[in-house]
DNA sequence: CGCCCCTCCTGTAGAGGAGGGGCGGTGCGCTACT
């Protein structure tokens, strides 16, 4: 029944691992939390059950641009009634959407949207048949501490005769999987998690003195090495002058960042697919909803500040199944980078000012978040809440640092962090024997992308060191 | 931490160095202005 109607909407014969099991609980009532990797199909899971539930279906996305593929992708394949409600539409367009939402099928909306009361009054008013939670991670990893409408969530999804839940994410901890059945009031919601070990993706780790050691040798490294490749860097400003440095040795690149505008952003990711930009230079900007399959290298300038986020990053690499080089370049300052980055909370003092009335200068985050935590708690409370996200914060960064540091795999370590096994291969990482950048492995890996003509000009490149 | 920007100093004119201070990543929607 459930494979006719894959047949008749989709015309696949089979379903993918995970799609049937998913789409069955959601039929049946269930909520569910589904850890799928990417590429296996996830939106399919929503898309043929509200197709056969024949009811609309309401999808929660972190960011417009992956809406507006969404919408694209599924306009393309048949699916006429699909809306996007977002700041991209004008007013008119957006009044004439609202008016209109019982007659669509699929749709689209952002945690900050759900805030509108005029878009809550008529989405509580119509006969929703699932709500989706895209990229669900977003929950855990930028609603304490960056997008608190994340959190909203949890008192919007809070009425009477809602409609089943279906949270979607590649990448997951146990904790992060607590965290969103928690904040999505689904505590009984079934659980279905893939494995996340991509043994495709070997992984390197080097150290070194100094910056400028690190700058060197990523200038050497993508000046004799093909691409596709992302580089991650921990400023914007790096992003960019990392470019400039590779710019000179005629390679294409783009940087980047959340200072980039829209319209650029999106000419870079759509030339990045093309192959017509050979490496990226990015902050953690750069990623969510790139569906190239041929990257073939991840380089972090300065590591993640947490597993997940670099579980994340790497896991852009290789998704034809071919091999791929996650590399991440040390130093010792580092630690102090990464822990600016997580020590971002408002203080106890601030809180403290803030609950009194007293007047502060405060940053637009502080502001928010200690709006959202005045809105949600007492004093101490807040105090007690931020003093707990640091503490796990703390905990990340510890797990981070030791990813650093260890003389174990490095697979081990990183799978291990999801509370995952991991299928050990032959020179897998680093500690298991990978070669570091020699030069036969940068050859063996270079010759895994050989279909670019500029191929052979890297290679006597490299031969004239 | 390391970097960049700003101010101050010097000693009478201008530029260059020292030193203090702030910043560094992720996005939505809205409003006020060009």
């Amino acid at each position: 029944m459930l494979q006719q109607a894959l047949q008749h909407y989709f015309g696949y014969a089979n379903f993918r691992q995970g799609q049937e099991e998913v789409i069955t609980q959601l039929l049946e009532g269930k909520d569910v939390v589904a850890l799928l990797p990417t590429g296996t199909g996830k939106s399919l899971c929503y898309q043929l059950t509200g197709k056969v539930k024949g009811t609309p279906v309401l999808i929660i996305s972190p960011l417009l641009s992956l809406m507006q593929d969404q919408v694209n992708q599924m306009k393309k394949m048949g699916f006429k009634r699909v809306v996007a409600l977002n700041s991209f539409l004008t007013r008119e367009q957006f009044t004439q959407a609202l008016n209109q939402l019982p007659h669509y099928e699929f749709i689209f909306t952002s945690p900050e949207m759900l805030q509108n009361e005029l878009v809550t009054n008529k989405l509580r008013a119509m006969p929703l048949g699932l709500i989706v939670i895209d990229e669900a991670h977003c929950i855990s990893e930028w609603g304490h501490d960056f997008r608190p409408d994340y959190l909203r969530l949890q008192t919007w999804l809070n009425y009477y005769n809602r409609p089943p839940i279906v949270a979607l994410t590649a990448t997951a901890t146990p904790a992060v999987i607590a965290d969103i059945k928690y904040v999505l009031q689904m505590e009984h919601a079934s659980t279905y998690i893939a494995a996340i070990d991509r043994k495709e993706i070997h992984l390197q780790r080097k150290w070194f003195t100094t910056t400028q050691e690190k700058v060197n040798w990523i200038e050497d490294y993508v000046s004799t090495t093909l691409g596709p490749g992302i580089i991650y860097t921990s400023s914007r400003k790096r992003a960019e002058q990392l470019a400039e440095v590779l710019r000179k040795w005629h390679i294409t690149v783009a940087a980047y960042h959340g200072g980039v505008s829209n319209e650029d952003r999106q000419l870079i990711q759509e030339q990045f697919l093309a192959d017509d930009i050979e490496w990226i230079i990015a902050t953690s900007a750069f990623g969510m909803g790139v569906h190239k399959t041929n990257i073939r290298h991840i380089i972090h300038e300065t590591m993640s500040p947490t597993l997940s986020s670099y579980m994340q990053e790497i896991g852009r690499a290789a998704r034809d199944g071919q091999d791929a080089l996650a590399t991440v370049l040390c130093t010792q300052t580092d630690y102090d980078v990464l822990q600016f980055l997580m020590d971002t909370l408002p203080s106890e003092h601030m809180i403290k000012q803030y609950y009194a009335g007293a007047d502060q200068p405060l940053r637009e985050l502080d502001q928010r978040l200690l709006a959202y935590w005045h809105s949600m708690y007492r004093c101490d409370e807040a105090i007690h809440y931020r003093n707990q996200l640091y503490l796990s914060k703390r905990r990340a960064f510890d797990a981070t640092r030791n990813y650093m540091e260890t003389s174990a795999c490095l697979r081990a370590t990183l799978v291990q962090y999801f509370e995952q096994s991991v299928q050990v291969v032959d020179a897998c990482c680093t500690n298991c024997g990978l070669q570091d950048a020699s030069f036969k492995e940068l050859r063996r890996i270079t010759h895994l992308s050989t279909q670019n003509p500029h191929w052979t000009l890297r290679l006597q490149q490299m031969l004239l060191k």
